[in-house]
DNA sequence: GTGAAAGCGCTAACAT
DNA sequence: ATGTTAGCGCTTTCAC
């Protein structure tokens, strides 16, 4: 009663049973050399009648390179996240490779420590799908000459692989431009980080003035805050509707975008009636009759077979090679959460 | 250009350059034997020169035991287990451990395949999230006396934490029959695991019989169909709610429940003026009062510590050690996607 | 207090 | 075709 698990076989154990050297056991295993049918099969006997699993440790240790990647996460809690790492694992796994999964919640300190521990496990290359405060991790990275892509983000330093936020942007503010929306007012929240905020807000700044409408005062949501009805989560919202401060909100992602139909019709403004919405991702959720959140899709699956062809590039290619950058299409999709606003409505 | 990361030091290249021996470097940064705080501060320095970091695979090979714990989950995207796998993998990691986590998609051969490469990589236990469609897995793992903890879910033979189902639907069930339904039906999905369904709708079929209701025919939602506006998963539905078949239903978890609540509004029948629903499991989204998802809610950060602590526990004891089971007590939320049903409405 | 030596389980030359 | 040998980077007796 002193280990965890019984003791198992290792490979001088079938060694034995079978009759063979180590190297003939490792030979059969790994199917490299070739081996004579009659050993073969007594190996693979001795195999069987042992339950061998061969360690990966021990391998891993002696090719100098595990089959292990790292997935850095902000919030998995954010169902856009969720099903991006279920389908990085899947690749992952498709290509041989087991996922080691970290959640931030964006703070710097756990982005830190997890990615530390992911260093001392020696991944082989790393997945980060959303930063935290700040990005002197990814320098750390960077020196560190350890395999790096970023998914959904960009970063000119790295293999990256996103939509393109500017475009997306244009999408949601020239959707609303056309709706008549006068003044549009960005929409955004603390765990964004603090760059992709400002690039972001570059882009629906540019987008604004393309499509002739005047931005509104930007808008930072406490999406837990909403959902837990705290009412001073969503002052800030009231005084903005009520001045005439915007009629059409251009949100940083889904949830934000949710939370904010929601702090809205508390305050008694009707979506879209009164405003009008639009989200960044594409979540399942958003589909629904109830929601149907007008949003800028991203092409999840093709974010994340990309991520992880990308990552094993650069895992074979080593880190001197140039960082290849990869802009996918983002997609308006239509829904409830925009309609002409009141005034125009009047008409 | 052939290797992904440059070569890092070992403890070798520190011992020679603060000029003592691999033991007393291992000593240091293990903080165990005490060691001279002149020679101390000399390794610390070349640790800090080298930027060396200990190699992970390296100690757990010659320690017999790593720190990985595998999480085996059915849906990432459902976003009940990313919650769940979010927390586990906080409090593992405030245990030391990283997560390797594992997505099934309820498919019985990915689950092997994923099990088989969590063994071989030697984790020191497993989470189960939820099973696919047979428990054969189970069992090898049981026989592999591989640690293993089962959370959200039940098993006799395994260490296990999971709210009390039985409880939880006639919770649900209750509120239905108190609102005044007579005939409720329970809805699954495809995706839930034979055995599970199985005692949950016998719970299902006990709650009605003391509740004193009639219980309509059982209904299997495909939920990814009906999002995705498939009209044949429906029709089962219509022809059950036009034939009186049922005004209340109790579904298999919120996923289930908020697809229902859609299928339902899609073929006349709102919610709740004329049917209700009632979910399980408590996922956030379904707070928003534009879901307001009346639901049976499980006690999500209780689930994930009590299910790291009784893994880690089991790491310790030893797969002797009598399995234990832990019940949490669910919790009825009532929102709005219930009310009375029509009949009894218009007295 | 410190170092030398023996492995953990495996792979990959190198002999035979 | 098969066995022998030398490590991968680390921890841990066991002498000194």
């Amino acid at each position: 009663v002193t280990s965890g698990r019984t003791d198992r076989p290792t490979i001088l154990d079938v060694a034995e049973r079978s009759g063979v050297s180590k190297s003939t056991v490792s030979n059969v295993i790994r199917s490299s050399a070739s081996v004579s049918p009659d050993r073969q099969r007594r190996v693979l006997q001795a195999v069987e009648e042992l339950g061998y699993r061969p360690n990966g440790l021990a391998r891993q240790l002696v090719l100098q390179r595990t089959s292990t990647l790292g997935v850095v996460v902000g919030d998995l809690d954010n169902p856009f996240y969720g099903e991006l790492v279920k389908l990085l694992e899947r690749h992952a796994h498709e290509r041989g490779y087991t996922a080691t999964v970290s959640n931030t919640d964006g703070r710097a300190e756990r982005e830190a420590a997890r990615v530390a521990a992911l260093i001392e496990q020696r991944v082989a290359g790393i997945v980060m799908l959303q930063f935290s405060g700040d990005r002197s991790i990814l320098d750390d990275l960077i020196a560190d000459g350890i395999a790096l892509v970023v998914v959904s983000s960009t970063d000119a330093r790295v293999d990256s692989v996103g939509v393109d936020e500017t475009h997306g942007i244009s999408l949601a503010v020239r959707h609303l431009a056309e709706l008549g929306h006068q003044r549009i007012a960005y929409v955004t929240s603390p765990l964004i980080e603090e760059r992709t905020n400002r690039a972001r807000y570059d882009s629906f700044s540019g987008a604004c003035r393309d499509a002739g409408c005047e931005q509104g005062t930007t808008l930072s949501l406490d999406v837990e805050a909403v959902l837990a009805h705290a009412p001073c989560a969503i002052d800030e919202l009231a005084d903005m509707v009520h001045a005439g401060g915007a009629t059409g909100f251009a949100a940083a992602n889904d949830i934000v975008a949710v939370a904010l139909v929601e702090a809205a019709e508390r305050i008694g403004a009707n979506v879209p009636t009164d405003v009008s919405v639009v989200g960044f991702d594409g979540i399942g959720l958003g589909a629904l009759a109830r929601i149907g959140l007008t949003t800028v899709a991203q092409p999840r699956e093709q974010l994340a077979a990309a991520g992880i062809s990308l990552l094993l590039d650069r895992i074979e290619s080593g880190p001197s090679a140039p960082p290849r950058q990869m802009l996918l299409e983002p997609k308006l999709v239509v829904r409830s959460t925009t309609a002409p606003p009141p005034s125009r409505k009047e008409l």
